[in-house]
DNA sequence: CCGAACATGTAAGCCGTTACATGATTTA
DNA sequence: TAAATCATGTAACGGCTTACATGTTCGG
């Protein structure tokens, strides 16, 4: 369950309500973990009911702000979490899935979807790079960091890697254009 | 749906059972989208409904072999499909996860199962080169074996990309050990 | 002919997605 | 004060995982 730790380590950096919450993940943790404001207010009531986070004031029920805080217990458990053995991740992507049927009943026009899944690569790359530049740029980082340059560093990385398979494989697919 | 096209593709490669198409799963497109027997069996149900495969010979219900083939329609389906407008991918990686946690409660030992992880790539990646050496040796390869060997030079980028990201992170683990 | 391995299938639960609903707050 | 927006939530559905169940074939 990596949301409900993720939703902790975004409650510890700075406590707030499900919306500010949602917002947040949509520029940061969300790059690499996404969740949509229905899963953030369910498992936010999960996890209250764990007793790892609660709710300060209103208790008014909907329309209302609720701001959360993380507890001891919240904070004792991402701790254990985050050295808790990883199970192997699983890898899905559907482009190579693509590129397989393509092997197959090829030649088709796959190209121009190769083309749009670079274009949004690159504006991703971009993005991030925008990032990098404005919160990234102290010549002194701490650990904290230091680590969360790391991650966005895997970020840039993993674009830059998609845009050059991109190249690749639109060469390789050129070479026997339908047209 | 990728899993159903990606049984169709399977299938067209070389007609089988539900079992067979388990065990080639695990070793070629399982690598990018893996699936149990349970998956596979319920999903070859489904597209047998769709019209899009059909099982030849026993029909005698449960323990009995049964062998698909693609007929017509599926092939139609999976040429469709292959430059269908793709929807952005969705990364979801747990590591990443633990590292932005690692920055607010660490320093934890969070090392050792970035060694672990670290391991099972170079595992991963030493099956995949044997692979390309067993199936990829062929100095003058047509259109399918190209884009096939594409999608695994793929897979042996991204071992290589995570070995490489797990080195720099424990580089900077290492740095505030806890010991 | 008996037990192990094989082949197919059922069931429950979790997580994520999509669509929609309702109460509160802001703004024209 | 009505309409738009914000904040929270409900409901339904689908795919994936895990555990289990049932029938068939094969090897000793």
């Amino acid at each position: 369950m990596s949301l409900s730790h993720a939703l902790l380590t975004a409650l510890l950096e700075h406590p707030c309500s499900g919306s500010e919450l949602a917002d947040r993940f949509d520029r940061s943790i969300g790059y690499f973990w996404p969740a949509t404001h229905q899963q953030i207010y369910r498992e936010l009531a999960g996890i209250e009911k764990s007793g790892w986070i609660e709710s300060l004031p209103p208790e008014s029920g909907r329309g209302r702000k609720r701001d959360y805080r993380v507890l001891p217990a919240g904070e004792a458990e991402l701790k254990r979490w985050v050295v808790e053995p990883q199970n192997p991740r699983t890898v899905r992507d559907e482009l190579l899935v693509r590129l397989r049927a393509e092997a197959i009943v090829g030649p088709t026009y796959l190209q121009v979807g190769v083309e749009q899944r670079m274009l949004r690569h690159q504006a991703r790359l971009a993005h991030y790079l925008n990032l990098e530049r404005r919160d990234f740029s102290n010549p002194d980082p701490d650990r904290a960091q230091r680590l969360r340059h790391l991650v966005l560093q895997a970020g840039i990385d993993s674009e830059r890697r998609w845009i050059d398979f991109c190249r690749t494989t639109l060469s390789i697919l050129a070479e026997t254009n339908p047209r």
